[in-house]
This record gives C-alpha cells, sequence and structure tokens, in this order.
DNA sequence: CCCTCACTTCGCCATATGACGAAGTATAGA
DNA sequence: TCTATACTTCGTCATATGGCGAAGTGAGGG
C-alpha cells in the first residue's frame, strides 16, 4: 500500500505527469525539461525527486549533467505496469503532444545555450 | 490530461484507495464503508464524491440508502484499466487484506445496527 | 404532516503541497 | 585553486487537502 501510494501521490500532479512523459523518447538533463515545462529549476528539482523516489524514473551522471530516464527493467514489476498504465492512457492526450512538440523544439537547440542562465 | 489527473488525483489518498478495494465485493452502503473505515460520515461521504467525480466508482439509490459500487461495463476503458491496474497493484497487500477481513466481520452485522447513529 | 434516519453539504481548522529565489554542493575547466 | 555551471536543498509563501461536527436534504414510517 506504501508503495502504491507513493506512486499515485508522484502521479496526481500534472508537472509531474508532463515531465514523466517527457521521458518516454529518451533520457533528458534538467534543463531540457526545465525549458519545457517552464519552470523554475528548483521546481522542477523536487518534482523529480518525487518521481525518482517512487521509483518510476531513474538517473544517470554525466559530469555535471544528471540525466533522468524512465525506470527500466531494472525496476519492479509494480513499477513497469504503472508506467504502462500511465502511457496508455494519456495517448492521444493533446496537452501530451503539444509538450513532444515543445521536447521536439527544445532538442533542436544547442544544450550548452539551454543550460546557460536556464536561458 | 485532465481525467487522467482527476483518477490519480482520487487515488492518492489512502482512505479512498481502502474504501474503492473495499466495493470489490460488491456493492456497499455508506454506513458500512464508515463502519470498517472508522472515519466520520461527512470524511467518507466526500471521498466517496471524490472517487464518483472521477468515475471510478458508481452507485444506486435504494430507500434511504445510496449502494456504492464500483464502476461497470458502463464506464470508460480508462476507468476499466485503472481498476485492473489498481487490483493488481495492491494483490497481496497486508492493509488490504486487514480491510477485506474488517470488512467481512461487519458484513455478519445487521444493517441496521450499523446505520443506526453510525454505531 | 412531522419525525427519524441515511447521507450530503457547509464551515472550520491543521497539515500537506507546489511555487519561487537564495544559498549550498559537486564537477569541469582555466 | 579559483570560477562557472548544473543541479539540489532550504526557507518561505499561498493554496489545496483531509479531518470533524453542525446544519441541510430527501426518503420512509407514524
Amino acid at each position: 500500500m506504501r508503495e502504491f501510494l507513493q506512486i499515485t501521490k508522484a502521479l496526481s500532479d500534472e508537472t509531474r505527469v508532463r515531465a514523466l512523459v517527457l521521458l518516454g523518447g529518451g533520457e533528458l538533463c534538467v534543463c531540457q525539461i526545465i525549458d519545457v515545462l517552464g519552470l523554475a529549476p528548483s521546481t522542477v528539482s523536487k518534482h523529480m525527486a518525487i518521481l525518482t523516489q517512487a521509483r518510476l524514473v531513474d538517473f544517470r551522471k554525466d559530469g555535471r549533467w544528471r540525466l533522468y530516464r524512465l525506470a527500466g527493467d531494472e525496476a519492479p514489476a509494480r513499477v513497469q505496469n504503472t508506467l504502462a498504465w500511465v502511457y496508455a492512457s494519456l495517448a492521444g492526450s493533446a496537452a501530451v503532444r503539444d509538450d513532444l512538440r515543445r521536447l521536439k523544439q527544445s532538442l533542436k537547440k544547442d544544450v550548452k545555450s539551454l543550460c546557460e542562465r536556464y536561458g
């Protein structure tokens, strides 16, 4: 029950769901997520911590960057099922489509310029 | 996205999840849920309203009673998938097992005596 | 009718949550 | 070792949430 609630609480905020969906295409550094969501770095960081604690998301460090990604095969089955359910539920959502389009634009930019001063 | 968040918010509270699981065995009147959860009628009522708004739960009226039940075939696919996911996630949960045991005890009592003064 | 009962809605309070900027941490590069 | 950068943690604020009892609603029964 505790893990289940950790997951549902993580999914009960729009910003976190949006961030989770963004990771569907592969790993992203925090500044890319910041760019798409349009929120303060500290805010996004906290959200990513909550997603990580629920084990929905994982990260690896690459130099100064922290690359977040969806939980993979090593995650418990309950997490895998959750991600499948989330993605099935949001397939065709207009909000998701918009975010993915925005992400596409963001990925065209140089990562360096993206991160500097959180431009 | 809006409907999805309505569902995840509904599922992000332990009391509501417990109530939802209780309905797995069939329809229940509010006083039975009150008895198992040990909360004030107004509190339980509010939770049931939130579950109903998320369409996870439905009810029919029978005289003075309001019989709540899990959403059935008439509910949207997203709701069906959600319920399947919830039940799969909580299978084997100790908290759920305890609640179901408590419900079993509660069902032995006369409904009348249960409801009177919320005994 | 009027009363009772099953439930909901309202009004209130304490706590939880999400937002931000400021300050802290860690890593790359000069 | 000093600075800049990418990110987190902390402190603070406004709002959201969950709890309760009191008051309201609506369906039976006298």
